[in-house]
Parts: C-alpha cells; structure tokens; sequence
DNA sequence: TTGAAAGCGCTAACAT
DNA sequence: ATGTTAGCGCTTTCAA
C-alpha cells in the first residue's frame, strides 16, 4: 500500500487511488459534528436579485474566499417568518458567519446567535440598543442629501417611495432624513411629503404601478424620492407609459448608485453608498469576531449626493 | 414534565419550554450524518452580482421554497478551480441539489455527482454526450436572430463581445449562431465579425475599456452584438465617454433582456430569455429527479428578439 | 407506551 | 512511528 502525501494524525495509511476508486468523498457533516468549524458564511438579503446587495456581497465573498470561507447568498422575499426559518436553519448547519440586513427591527434573535458563538455582522443597519457588529451607512444624511438637492431646486412637495410598511430601518432612516431636510426648509413634512406605499416583492413592477397613483394625485408632486435604484426604475418606466417627461415635469431622484443608474435614460440622480466600503469591512468584521478577545464594532461610512440628469428645477 | 406537542419516536418526553431555557438548538449535521437528508440546493452561478442568473434563480427560489428546500446562491466567478472547489464542497455536506451554469466544457464531474444521487440541474447549458437534467435556451437561435436583425439594418462588419476564452457553451452557440446568420447573408465570419475579448469578472467595465480599441479599428465595425446586457451596458458607457451616438453612429445589441433594458439610453435592443419559464423548470426538473424511477430531461426554450431603440439602419 | 442502545463518519486522544 | 478507540448528536431498532 502507497504512502498517503500526507497521512493525517490518526488515520490509517489511505490509498488515495482507492479512494478514487470508490468514489469516496468525505463526509463534511461528520467532520464538523466532532466538531470541526464549517466554511459557510450566509449573507441574508431580502432579494436575490437586488443590484446594490448582490454587488455589496461580491465584495464580501472575495475577501472571505481569501480566509477559506464559502460565502452564499440567501434570499428571504421580506418576509419576517422566512428570515426566522432561515436563521434557524443556518444555526443548525453550524455556520461560521451571518451577514444579514434583517427586515424586522427586533434583533433580539440575533444577538442570541451572536452570543452562541456565531458571527453576525448588520449590513446596512445600525445595531440600536443590542450588542452586534455593523456596518452601514449614515442613511439619515443621505436622506438629507436628497431632500437638500430637491429643495434647492425649487421642489416644495415631494412623493416618497418606500416599501408597504416601512419596517427597515435603512429605508424609515432616509425617509426621516428627508423630513428632516423640509423641515429644516420650513415646510411641513406632514403634508408636503406624500408616502407612496411600493410593496415587496418586485419593487419595479410596484413602482410601475405606484406611477398611476402620482399622476393622478389631486394635489400633484413635482419631485420622486425613491427608496432605492430599482424602485426609481419602476418610476421611469411608468413616468415614461403616462408620457410625462422627466425632469421637465418631474423629478426623481434614487438612492444606491447601481451600475446602470449613469446609463438610464435620463441618467439617474441618486445617493451613491459605497460598495466596495462596505462589502470588505462586512468581512473583515465577521473574520476578527471569530478571534479570541472581540469587542463588536460599529462601521458607518457617508453616501453622497450624485447629480445627474433626472433631477432639475422644479416648473 | 409536560408533554411534547408531537413526541417523535424515539425521542424521550422533550420539555419544549426547558430546551428553550438551555438555549438549545437542535444539530442538522448530527442529523444528516445520520441519513436524513438535507435541505440545501446550491445555485452554482458565474457571478452572483448577474442581474440575469439572479433574476432566474429567484423563480427556482421560490418554487423550491413550496418543497421546503433552502436555495442558496453561490458565485465563482468564472474561475475553474474555483468551481470545482465549490462542487467538492457541496458534496461534502450532502446538498439535496446543484443547478449550475458551468463554465467548463467537460462535464464529468457533473455527471459523477449526479450519479451519485445527487440531482443536478444545467442551467443555460445542454449536457451534450452527458445524461444529465438542463433547462436551456436555443442560443444558437438566438444568435441568429440578432445576427438576421443586424443584418436586416444593412450592417456588414459587426464586433462580437464575448468573455475572454470562450468557454461559456452558452456564448459559444450565440457566437454562432450569429456566425450563422452572416454566412447565409454571403459573408464570411472570419473577415467580417471580429471577437472582441472581455475578460471577466466585472464586466461593464471591460465592455467599457474595450469599447476603446473599437472606436480606433482601422477597419470600423457599424455594429456591436454583446453576449449579454451588462456587456451592452458597459459599451454603451465606453461610447458614451467617446461621444459616439447610439445607433445613428454605431447600432448595439445585447442579449437576455434584463430589468432595466428597456430604460437604457438608447433602449437596448436585445434578444429574450424566458427568465420565468427557465427557472421554474429548473426547480422541477430538480425536485424529479429526486423521485425513483427518473429520466433525465432536458427542458429548452426559445428565445425572442426585442427591437428597440439601440439599433438602425447602417449608416 | 416508554426507555435504552447501536451506529452514521469523522477526529482527537491514547496505546502500542 | 502506526494502530486503536471513544464519542460528537441524532434517528432507528429493539427491549421492556
């Protein structure tokens, strides 16, 4: 029998041609139940399909795969219930790491994993009062940003597009930021902010549809803030099927900077956060939470203001 | 001690409220280790940051949910090595199913693990001589469709944009196809469609940076078919920053239809996947080929050629 | 009906 | 150096 390259403490010399042979593949479920840490980090989004995520993530995972660590993407469709399974499931599989920007603001069950030994690292949220690692960006002041921009161009009543009811924090942070830049401006936000609810999930589709609601307001908006990119897509689209042009009659404004937000016709008007910012120190939290003497860290970076050609002065 | 709501056999009367109390979480690898098996499908994908991959796989998603199967995303960007370090691991913890878009040719570990018992599905990719489950779409046809499209506009000399070896099958039949088209028109391929490389990942920006030896050809193309849209949107970007108007000066053409095509400038004219139908087959062929006395299908689709704005006549 | 015990594949500790 | 063994937490089988 041939010497293994390297016999590992314990087992008995192994013909790796036998092995082969037979088709043998080690059992990871056994290693890791004599209790051997897994490699699989989940990163929890509430759409698979959201651009700014998805791009936030492949940060993420290129800087895990340099600790050996398995990073896998999980959708959950915002919903509450579906977050609770998912967690519970990946604490049975024993994972080494949660990146997650929860949906519900009560993070008590993740402090509790977080105390169990797992990592946990908030994207794009604020830990609030509960003991976990963050990362995030200070979406009050992008919220600001945007009510800032739009009032400086005369806007004076202004839709706010969120989701059905404004549970994540990031999005009811930017809302409040918003209010606060009106405020700040003398106007009453209580009245010249209107909320357009967009429900999850298929935000385009739902913003599409949102558009029949603004155009036939009674008391109608100059300026669109969106929760996000892809809600401000739907916007176009369904600005551009009632034939009402953008920026001259309205204006909108998004909130991410995706990829393609330069290259839409009109180019998009939005609230740059940083990818790349936050995909790497996502991970680079979750790898020193795993050393021995951690203390939870907050990392909170600033968006800003990208001026393009959807947004303009107010008719 | 109270009775467990549902005592499953052999377990002894469980204090549900007490395993509470101890913070007690039940161990899936103990659980799978002991032969049940386990709930996760993995969705191998080139990128995970692919608004197209992740549009289908958010359909997969949700029909396996109704089977009470995980799916988790897993990116490998393009990397071979990467992809078969990915497979192995899966292995190792025993996924109830792969659906993957392979980038390599060759398929035998594929087919091992599928004759192993565990299901795998080929997404946008034929097995060929392999006997395995794939959900697909004509590319060929769709080459030639966006070929005959051109064509049709009077083009005569047109740039293909592919990733940097072409490995990807599913870009190789589009190459073809358009191949296809040209020769049945009375040109030659070989003179008349010429390769540009983008190497992946990240590739809007390579689109873009190749957009540069383009607008300097000694011998201009009229026209430039992309593999797929974030190809075409990188292009658009390069073209841009050259101040190269689309399509009077130069028509483009992408390929999937993705979300925010249609609200490109110019609209992007693109050939159609059926995103829906893809991933939902997808699931199913998945969840069969769990059953007993399966066959391995294989599930293909046409595509569709979507004329907008980013196209005309030659000039 | 309820409890005990075997054993899944692996690794760490131990014995040779 | 090399071989043996205990036991991780669970489910299935068997015994009471």
């Amino acid at each position: 029998m041939a010497r293994p390259p390297t016999p590992r403490a314990g087992s008995p010399h192994m013909d790796i041609e036998l092995m082969k042979q037979l088709e043998f593949t080690d059992d990871g479920s056994a290693r890791r139940l004599r209790g051997v840490s897994g490699r699989l980090v989940a990163a929890i989004v509430t759409d698979i399909a959201s651009p700014f995520y998805s791009e936030v993530n492949r940060v993420t995972e290129d800087r895990l795969a340099e600790d050996h660590c398995m990073m896998l993407m999980c959708g959950i469709g915002l919903q509450a219930d579906q977050e609770a399974r998912m967690l519970t499931w990946l604490q049975e599989q024993g994972v080494r790491g949660i990146v997650i920007s929860p949906v519900r603001d009560d993070l008590t069950r993740l402090q509790e994993i977080s105390g169990r030994g797992t990592p946990v690292v908030l994207l794009d949220r604020l830990p609030g009062r509960a003991d976990l690692c963050a990362v995030s960006v200070d979406h009050r002041a992008g919220g600001i940003l945007a009510g800032e921009h739009l009032l400086r161009l005369g806007h004076r009543r202004i839709a706010f597009l969120g989701p059905s009811p404004v549970t994540v924090t990031a999005v009811k942070e930017r809302r409040q930021g918003l209010r606060e830049a009106m405020r700040d401006a003398g106007l009453d936000p209580d009245r010249d902010l209107v909320d357009i609810r967009v429900p999850a999930p298929n935000l385009v589709e739902a913003a599409d549809a949102a558009v029949n609601m603004i155009v036939t307001m009674k008391d109608p908006v100059t300026a669109i803030a969106c929760m996000n990119d892809m809600t401000a897509l739907g916007v176009l689209q369904g600005l551009g099927r009632h034939g009402v042009h953008v920026p001259e009659e309205i204006s909108v404004i998004g909130y991410d900077d995706v990829t393609f937000a330069s290259r839409l016709a009109p180019a998009l008007s939005t609230i740059r956060q940083p990818t790349h910012a936050l995909g790497r120190t996502a991970a680079e939290l979750l790898l020193e939470e795993a050393e021995p003497g951690h203390q939870h860290r907050t990392a909170r970076f600033q968006p800003q203001l990208i001026v393009r050609a959807s947004t303009a002065k107010a008719g």
